[in-house]
DNA sequence: CTGAAAGCGCTAACAA
DNA sequence: TTGTTAGCGCTTTCAG
C-alpha cells in the first residue's frame, strides 16, 4: 500500500497538499494541481490509512455493538438493521456478543476503549448497569437498548426502548379478548430490565380482568448455553411440563417469539394442539414467526426506527446535563396469526383488539 | 486515557521500559523496575492504545468476516463460532454484511484495506471471486467459505467447505429412500457455487434412481430483499405455486432449512400437509428446524469444526505455491425429524440411511 | 538492565 | 495557493 507521500511525490508537490484534497479542502487550490493530484491518487490505487489517521485525529469510525449474540436471530436482525444506518452515517459497526455476561461485556469494553472507540450501543442491557457507567466515565457514549432509565443512574447512559409494559400488555389482554381465563407467561430467568417489564405488563392485563388467582409466571430457568439457540429449546421442555399438569393454563404469553416457537414445539410434542387445545402469543415481530405451525401471533416492535434512533443518539454524543436521556417507543402492533383463538367452549369477550400509539419519543 | 508515556514518568523509567514490561520482555528485568512498572499501570488504569501499536508494527488484530446478512439465522450462527474461535486465539472479528452483493464486497475489502486489516474471511462466496483475487494481491490473506477451488483460479484464495454435493445427494436418497419418486429440489436463484454443487448432488441421486423423467429443479427467483428473511417467504411462495399443480412432486429437497421453512408453510397454508401429503428435507442443520411443526429432517453441517478452519487458515496466513489450498468436510450428517414419510399408497425401499464418512480433510 | 532516538501515516497550525 | 513542522502513542534497534 502506498502512503500519501509517495502520491505527493508522485503528483510534485507536499504531503498536506495531498492530505487537502481529501478532505475536500479543495476549494481555493489551483485545479490543475488537484488534477495532478487525483491522477496520482488513482494511478497508485491510493488509500489512506483510518489507522494513522484515528491515531491523530482521535476519532474512531467504528461504533462498538454489545449484544447476547447474533446466532438469535432477532438480534441478527437488529443488528442489520443497526449497521445499515450506522453505514449512511460513515461508521462501521463492531459486533461483540457478550452472552449477556458481565465480565464478558466489561472485557469488551475494555478492547472498544483500546481500540479508541468512543460509541458504544448495548442492546438487551442487564438491569445492574455500572460497568457502562465506567465506561461512560472514560469518555465513551454509550446508548443501551430494552432498558429504561431508573432513579439513582448515574448520567453518561442514554436509553431507547420499546414500552414492554405495553407490549406484554396487549399480548396478554389479546389473550383475553378471545376468553381465557387461565393464563401463563413463560420466561427465562435473568436480569434484563425488559424482562421484568414485560412480566409487569403482563400482571397488569391479568389484574384489569381479575384473573390473578388463575393466572401465573414460570420462570423455565437460565439460558446456559452460549448463543440463544437455547431459548427455543428452554420454552419447549417447558412447555412440556406444563402440559402435564391438572390445571394447565389455556392461553401462554411467551417472553419472546423465539421463546413461543419453542413453547409451541413442547406444545405439539406433548400432544396438544395450539391453538384448539392452547393458545400461544409471542413478542418481537420475528420474520419467522410467519413461517411457523400455526402462524404464530406476535407483537411487533418497530426495529427499523429504534435502530436508527440507537445510531442517531450514539453519533450525537454524550447528553448534556445530568439526567440520562430516555427515548421509549410505543408503537407496537399486534400481528394476529392462527395460535390464539378461544378456549374449548369458551366465547370470546370482544372483537376489538388494541392497538399501539403513534411513537411517542419523549427525551426527558 | 493515560499513555505509555505517563505510566514512565509515574514508575520513573522510561517509555521502551514500560513497552517491554507490556510485551512479555521482562525476563532480565530487576524485579523492583517490573514491580513499580505494573504499579503505575494499575493504578493509572493504562491499557495501550491498540491504533497506536497497529500503526508502528503493521500488524492488526481484526479479522474481516463478509457473509450475506447475519439476519439470516444460520450466518449469525457461523459468525458467532467464527467470532468465537477468533477471540481464543487474540483476533476480533469485524463482521460485513454484504447482502452477496460483489459491489458491496469489494467497498467492504477497499475499507478493511484502509483499516490495515490483513485476513478475511468470506461466507458464501460468490462463484466469480475476481474481487477477493484483488484483495489478495494487495496483500490480504483470504479464505472463502462454501466454495471450492477450480482450474483457472489465481492462487491467494484459500477455500474451506462443506461437500455440498454429498449432502445434497444424501437429502435426496432420503426421500427415494422413503419411496418418492416425484422430486423437486427447491432453490432461490444465484450465483453462489454451493448452489450449484446441490443441484448437482440432487441430480446424481435422481440419475442413480432413475428419476430423471420425474424430477426437476425449481428456481423461485432472486433474493431481493436485503437481509435473508425473504428466503423463506420465496420458500412459501413456491410451494404455493407448486401446489397448485397437477403432477407436484410428493417430496421436496430444499435449498437450505431456512427455505425449507417456507416452503413447510406454504404447503400448509395451500391445505397440504407434510409429510401425509408431501415431504420435506433442508440443508443446514438449523437450530430452528428442530422446533418446527413438524420437525423438519435435515442434513446437519459441521459448523463449529468449519468455523475452526477458517480461523485456523485465515490466521495462519497465505499458503505457498501456486495452487490455492482446499479443506472439504465431509462430515455431513443427516438428521430425521418427522417432515419426510412414504408417499401415499408407496412403500419404503430400504431402512438404511446413508451416513457421512468421517472429516476429511485434504489440502491439495 | 535501561534509555534515547527515530519513525509508522496522517493532519493541522502556521509560514512562506 | 502550497509547503514546513510537529506530533498523535507506540515499538524497536542501538547505545550506555
Amino acid at each position: 500500500m502506498s502512503t500519501i507521500h509517495d502520491v505527493a511525490r508522485h503528483a510534485g508537490v507536499s504531503a498536506s497538499t495531498v492530505s487537502n484534497v481529501l478532505n475536500g479542502r479543495a476549494g481555493q487550490m489551483r485545479p490543475e494541481t488537484l488534477e495532478r493530484v487525483r491522477a496520482a491518487i488513482a494511478e497508485l490505487k491510493y488509500g489512506p490509512s483510518t489507522v494513522a489517521r484515528q491515531l491523530k485525529t482521535g476519532h474512531s469510525s467504528f461504533i462498538g455493538l454489545l449484544i447476547p449474540s447474533i446466532a438469535n436471530p432477532m438480534f441478527g436482525y437488529i443488528a442489520c438493521e443497526i449497521e445499515r444506518h450506522a453505514l449512511q452515517h460513515g461508521y462501521r459497526v463492531l459486533i461483540c456478543n457478550a452472552y449477556r455476561d458481565r465480565d464478558k461485556e466489561a472485557a469488551f469494553f475494555q478492547d472498544l476503549l483500546a481500540h479508541g472507540v468512543r460509541s458504544a450501543i448495548v442492546v438487551s442491557s442487564l438491569e445492574d448497569e455500572r460497568h457502562l457507567e465506567l465506561a461512560a466515565e472514560r469518555g465513551m457514549t454509550v446508548v443501551s437498548y430494552d432498558r429504561r432509565a431508573v432513579p439513582g443512574d448515574r448520567p453518561g447512559v442514554d436509553h431507547v426502548t420499546v414500552d414492554s409494559v405495553l407490549a406484554a400488555r396487549m399480548a396478554t389482554r389479546h389473550l383475553i379478548e378471545h376468553g381465557h381465563r387461565h393464563l401463563a407467561f413463560v420466561t427465562v430467568s435473568g436480569v434484563t430490565m425488559s424482562r421484568k417489564d414485560k412480566i409487569q405488563g403482563f400482571w397488569q392485563a391479568v389484574d384489569e380482568a381479575g384473573l390473578r388467582a388463575t393466572s401465573r409466571v414460570v420462570d423455565a430457568g437460565p439460558v446456559h448455553q452460549y448463543g440463544d439457540s437455547a431459548i427455543g429449546e428452554i420454552g419447549a421442555s417447558c412447555a412440556r411440563q406444563l402440559s402435564g399438569e391438572p390445571d394447565r393454563p389455556t392461553g401462554i404469553v411467551a417472553l419472546n417469539d423465539l421463546m413461543a416457537l419453542g413453547v409451541m414445539a413442547g406444545l405439539h410434542e406433548s400432544g396438544l394442539r395450539v391453538p384448539q387445545d392452547v393458545s400461544v402469543i409471542g413478542m418481537d415481530g420475528l420474520f419467522l414467526s410467519a413461517m411457523s405451525n400455526p402462524g404464530l401471533s406476535t407483537i411487533e416492535f418497530p426495529v427499523t426506527a429504534m435502530a436508527a434512533a440507537l445510531v442517531d443518539r450514539v453519533i450525537g454524543g454524550a447528553t448534556p446535563g445530568d439526567q440520562p436521556a430516555e427515548t421509549v417507543f410505543t408503537d407496537v402492533r399486534l400481528i394476529e396469526r392462527e395460535s390464539v383463538a378461544a378456549p374449548r367452549g369458551a366465547r370470546r369477550k370482544s372483537a376489538a383488539s388494541p392497538r399501539g400509539a403513534a411513537a411517542k419519543s419523549n427525551t426527558k
